[in-house]
DNA sequence: CGTAACTTTGAGACGTGTCAAATAGCGTGG
DNA sequence: CCACGCTATTTGACACGTCTCAAAGTTACG
């Protein structure tokens, strides 16, 4: 790692810089700006330049797009500690929006992009996360084709839990129109999902949006379905 | 572009070398070793090390991964030109195999790694790769969850033709199985679609697989829907 | 408290999957 | 060149699941 180059992040070395507040890329830590949106903010537009990378510090993150219809597709979201918005391209192929109250690191673009060209292994890492990336996508595709809504329900909330370091019981922070977007489903259909699990005795549901996983192997098992 | 890396592509400059015989990333042109497929052989398996970084030369060729309940699923169809295989992990996440009888040129892919580290813009190419990719399966979770089978036929063949630079008829490489596979159908519902365009005089099937597009318009209007 | 947004529940319509069978197409060998 | 058999495709009838429309119930917040 001779070659690193840490004038990228010149905080690195202080104390001043928390983790949080820092982008790693490979070797790589480049620091950034903090900013707060509040829910339901738009952080980023479908088209606009993408001047920015991100990084989630804290709250909940939505990237969508919008079908030709109008019909609203939320592709992803993004918990702490996430990045998003990292399109390789000039321009955002979507948006991203507070789901709750959240906070945000921004690292200019142009500075992940000197750092990949000067550092082979950053560059590595940036692949990466890009085949990372596409990987998701190519599984919610799949999921999307061929799993019921069911299934879909319980693939979300095993990945949810899993992602959240498999807490037995989770705040959700997205509504379930937004659970709906991302699925492709109808709110409907989502809560009729919801509903017949906790019938089921898979979860509990004391509040809409807090669930206790209750039978963690039946809600694998579903989601195989 | 002064620091570009000729070596990696010594038959560059000589007569002997055809275009289809290069891998182009960016500026470099890399050469590899043409092979042979006939119908339905495996070129590569799901969970394979992934040596190689393949191009197709002539022919069809389909990826594709395997469901937890066995349901097959071709993430993508890839034409003459096409770039396949670039997986950006050691391993293969999905299945190559040809549809038709294909010619393939398999390029090392520590050849394509070197020249991606040697060189910025090719490692720019390469990103750019990944974007273009990321943003199709993102697009095509968009088909899968939103669109019904008619829109998912019409979206299918208004993309096929677009790929082959748009004549008003095509011979599809691929069966009603594969398509079905693709778009997350049954054959039998695929198939209705078909008939039911025929119908509607926006393609007409001389046979099974050799299409005319009638009203283009009309195609591109259904795959919005 | 009152009001607006969110969630749940219900009834019925519509579309796709499933199962079954007929038909067309294609390669092979006589 | 034709007959055969296998595979691919088409068509039909019906079951099932999700969407749509409608309304009641709940929660959050001023």
């Amino acid at each position: 790692m001779r070659d690193l180059d840490y004038t990228a992040s010149p905080h690195l070395h202080t104390l001043a810089v928390k983790p949080e507040d820092v982008l790693t890329i490979g070797p790589v830590a480049l620091s950034g700006a903090r900013m707060r949106f509040e829910r339901n903010a738009e952080i980023f537009g479908q088209g606009e330049a993408a001047d920015y990378v991100y990084r989630v510090i804290s709250g909940t993150v939505r990237t969508m797009r919008f079908s030709s219809e109008g019909r609203r597709q939320i592709i992803a979201f993004h918990l702490p500690g996430d990045v998003f918005g990292l399109d390789f391209a000039s321009t955002h192929g979507f948006a991203a929006e507070a789901v709750s109250d959240a906070e945000v690191l921004l690292v200019r673009r142009s500075l992940v992009d000197k750092t990949a060209a000067d550092n082979s292994a950053a560059m590595r890492a940036l692949l990466g996360m890009a085949a990372e990336q596409m990987h998701e996508a190519q599984e919610h595709a799949v999921i999307l084709g061929f799993k019921g809504a069911a299934e879909r329900v319980a693939a979300f909330l095993v990945r949810m839990a899993d992602r959240l370091r498999g807490p037995r019981e989770l705040d959700l922070p997205m509504s379930r129109a937004d659970i709906a977007d991302h699925l492709a489903l109808t709110i409907e259909t989502v809560s009729r999902a919801f509903t017949q699990m906790e019938r089921d005795h898979a979860i509990a549901l004391p509040s809409a949006r807090h669930v206790v996983l209750r039978d963690w192997r039946a809600l694998e098992h579903m989601q195989a379905a």
